[in-house]
DNA sequence: TGACTTGATCGACATGTATCGATATATGCT
DNA sequence: AGCATATATCGATACATGTCGATCAAGTCA
């Protein structure tokens, strides 16, 4: 008799693209997949965490005074003054982008030196890269 | 008679590298300056707003799944069925990632249509991208 | 040894935000 | 008109974290 049941969503149905994000199956935590496949919840908070590391001021703060140093390296002490924030808040920013793999931690002495490793942040780059179809962009 | 006063810092005067945050003449929105120089604490928090937008686990994901979509744009209620939020949640994520620039925002009757700014999401790879100097990256 | 410096850790606090349910608004279908 | 659907907004809540002062551990120099 009635087929409401049944024909519910007129504009629904049809419509809905059925993605599923089952695939996406990323390794441990070597060379994030790109955003061109579908990504798992455990494969975007792996990558989330390492844009949350830069996605602070201060840590691109201090990924902009490495990089632009003659050495590539630079003592804790010098972003203590540069930035204008106390040690412990410095000494904290550094140690979450040494754990996230990003800065490399040099001891010498009572100092402690910061590079940049190049290959993490490519990692991220590649990331956010353009696909390998649409290389207008920037155009 | 006493010098105390003049020589209290026998390590620290001549290592300090004496960096300055000055510089970095930052425009207003546009193509954020690169990481190869000192940054301004206004600089960074506009380019860290933009690296907040992606560093959330679900966003990723939307971005994930717009880019790997056949058209390259998806309706806002196929994240609400693929990524297990709630549809208040994702309408929230997608207007930050509309607003920070990543996402363009096409209405269609009812439904709303996002694609991927392909440009500003290319702003943020030339961020972290490497240097133009050490091309051995990725050796 | 003792005074000083560097850097890490701890505890506390304030702020931001991801998430949800409830609700509002607009559009499409019958 | 009346109902169903798609999105956005609001308010509340829980959790993460940036920041600081105080403290601790370790290295350096006189």
């Amino acid at each position: 008799m009635n087929r409401l049941m049944v024909e519910r969503e007129p504009m629904a149905e049809q419509h809905r693209t059925k993605l599923a994000v089952q695939s996406a199956g990323t390794g441990p935590t070597c060379c994030p997949a790109g955003l061109d496949q579908p990504m798992s919840r455990a494969a975007a908070t792996d990558l989330a965490r390492l844009f949350k590391a830069i996605a602070v001021p201060a840590r691109l703060q201090i990924l902009a005074l490495i990089r632009s140093s003659d050495t590539g390296e630079l003592c804790a002490c010098d972003f203590t003054d540069s930035l204008g924030l106390s040690q412990p808040t410095i000494s904290h920013h550094l140690k979450v982008l040494t754990d996230s793999g990003l800065l490399v931690r040099r001891q010498h002495g009572t100092w402690a030196h910061f590079s940049i490793d190049s290959r993490r942040l490519a990692e991220l780059a590649a990331v956010v890269s353009p696909a390998r179809d649409s290389a207008e962009v920037l155009g």
